[in-house]
DNA sequence: GATGAATGAGTGTTCATTCAT
DNA sequence: AATGAATGAACACTCATTCAT
């Protein structure tokens, strides 16, 4: 019984995962207003009435495929911070842990549209997004105090250079397409990155 | 009659203009989608016939936008490569002149909606974006050569980091929020760009 | 064996029982098309599909409700006919044993919806609701035969009136908000009744 | 120029006519839930954005065919009201100007739907269905005080018998069908009513 | 028998596009 | 050329009904 009850729920799960894979690969392919609920149910090979079921809206169903995504950032923001090194090595960790993950730029660089999108989930984006910038903020301002990272440059600038590395593009193009190896590609990235906001030594 | 034709040719030009302008605003504030042609043609003060006069599609339009925003870039960067100047200057003119009118950033930024969107105009934008970044990699390749730029780093990374530069939340965060002049705002993107893709002198 | 059986099926009459009870209870609060299958099925804390058991669709749910009212109206029609009475004494008797029991009228105020709800129970309705009219029509016509009704009055006006007086909200208004004790409300509604179609003596 | 436009004018009031006049018959037939808007476009002939241009939502379209009888209903009680003649022969007046446009009862009777329905204006509804009540109460009201109405009988069951009078089966099935003048018709009404709540003489 | 996940036809509504005037 | 009423395909979403377990 206790099997029987916990294959539907995993059949459920797996569904669930289906979906969800579909449409983030149809929501990176066309943007949030080209995907339409009928293509999802098409595609996963579902009726229409299953999706609702799962998500009772399609903000929903976006929302929990990008939810986890600025989480799993935030996440990583907060472990970068509890890490016991310098704080270069700590957005290091940061950059290296969530590079190919890069789907969070998709967010940041869709927020125009977001905001709209996701009017019923206001709160919980406005709970994730500014943590998550604050946290950058505070290794960025940590490594300032220290002497490591130029003491002129607004950390805004920091900041936002840092996001948009996690460009979706160049690492399809690099890695995905022409087989650059992860660890080069992140070191690459790395030192676009640091060199550029490093404090020069004179 | 000539007079009388390219006067009607003005008011036409004039209306184009008045047209492009009022969905440019739109545009950057809504996104493609919301922006409905109802609301433009009302905007506007013209019968929505008219604009599809001036417009056969909604695509349409809003390559008329954009286009010249390409255009002006890539011509902004084949002004850059002709300057008798170094590479890094090259590129710190490329970054002054197109830095506040940032509008291009809103292309990359939207490239999921854009390649749905621009479906029709393949052919043009596969025109002017290579060269744009082969123009691009062309200074980063010059600057290289002489010695100026890490020459292990390829030139994709370089100019990503350099597109991605032209982020218009930053740009209205700092100076048309906080009132950040225009000038220290661009040498602060600039120095974030060019310290890190800089060859390190030993 | 028997015992089991007769268990078993009483089991089910409650569990019917309940399902039509509270299903009336929301069908009068919201209406046919307002009362969803999933509401009824949560409400009553069992499955979709077992409502589907009771009653192979919503109409049916509907009609069981519905027609047994419909039967003790016929009921209470054929009551007050075969009471050793007056005429007047008997539709007094079928008010007063009816009006508090509104729900008859609920049939009437929602034939807009009712005829085309009950398209598949139109054989048993057209079996009912005549009756209730032609056992109405004979004891206003035997009252018209002795003299105490208006002759001149067509019994359909009469009847009209009759069936117009119960009237739902006038009871809720009265009784249910105001506290009007029942048999006062009745004896208004009589009165309003009678008088109107008694014979004026002169 | 100023004729074509009324012509076209016209011929936008015509169809807007049309599509009244259909969902109106609709309406009364099936009721709000059943009457679809592709069923109005089709019945009428025309697209069913057509129908938007019209009517921005389905609820406008029916308060557009049920507000100018709830006007002229309390248009003809304040014409009523205003009558220099005994209060009977003012809801007599009433009574005859009415009953014919019958589909006020529809209103009344639908009083369950209408308000969910008429969530966008429930401020024209309470603006309106208040002053008839409270315009036939100040008659009924005056009545009692000249000795012509029995004065212990609550307004409220005289205006709600009067309002039942408003019943269309009955005016379909006798006038229409039956072929009774209208007059016999109104008369056998009033007299159903008025012989109800006339104070008995001694 | 009981379940509730799955279904899919149907609904109201929008909006880019067309075309008679 | 300019208009804006008309179009209809497309959309998100609902819900009575079915059926595998």
């Amino acid at each position: 019984m206790t099997t029987r009850i916990s294959l539907k729920e995993k059949q459920q799960k797996e569904r669930e995962q289906l979906i969800l894979e579909y449409a983030e690969r149809v929501l990176l392919e066309k943007g949030y207003h080209d995907m339409s609920m009928d293509e999802i149910a098409i595609g996963v090979g579902v009726a229409k009435g299953t999706l609702y079921l799962h998500f009772p809206k399609k903000e929903d169903l976006v929302f929990t495929i990008v939810e986890p995504k600025m989480q799993s950032f935030l996440g990583s923001v907060e472990e970068a911070i509890a890490l016991p090194v310098s704080p270069k090595e700590k957005l290091e960790f940061l950059l290296n842990r969530e590079l190919s993950g890069a789907f969070f730029q998709f967010l940041l660089t869709s927020i125009p549209d977001m905001t709209t999108i996701f009017k019923s989930h206001e709160a919980e984006v406005n709970e994730i997004l500014p943590k998550i910038f604050s946290g950058i903020h505070e290794m960025l301002n940590e490594g300032k105090r220290e002497g490591l990272f130029d003491p002129d440059l607004p950390v805004e600038f920091m900041s936002s250079a840092f996001i948009n590395l996690f460009e979706p593009h160049l690492y399809k193009e690099m890695v995905e397409a022409r087989k650059m190896p992860v660890e080069v590609f992140n070191s690459h990235v790395s030192n676009v990155f640091f060199r550029g906001i490093m404090k020069i030594k004179e």
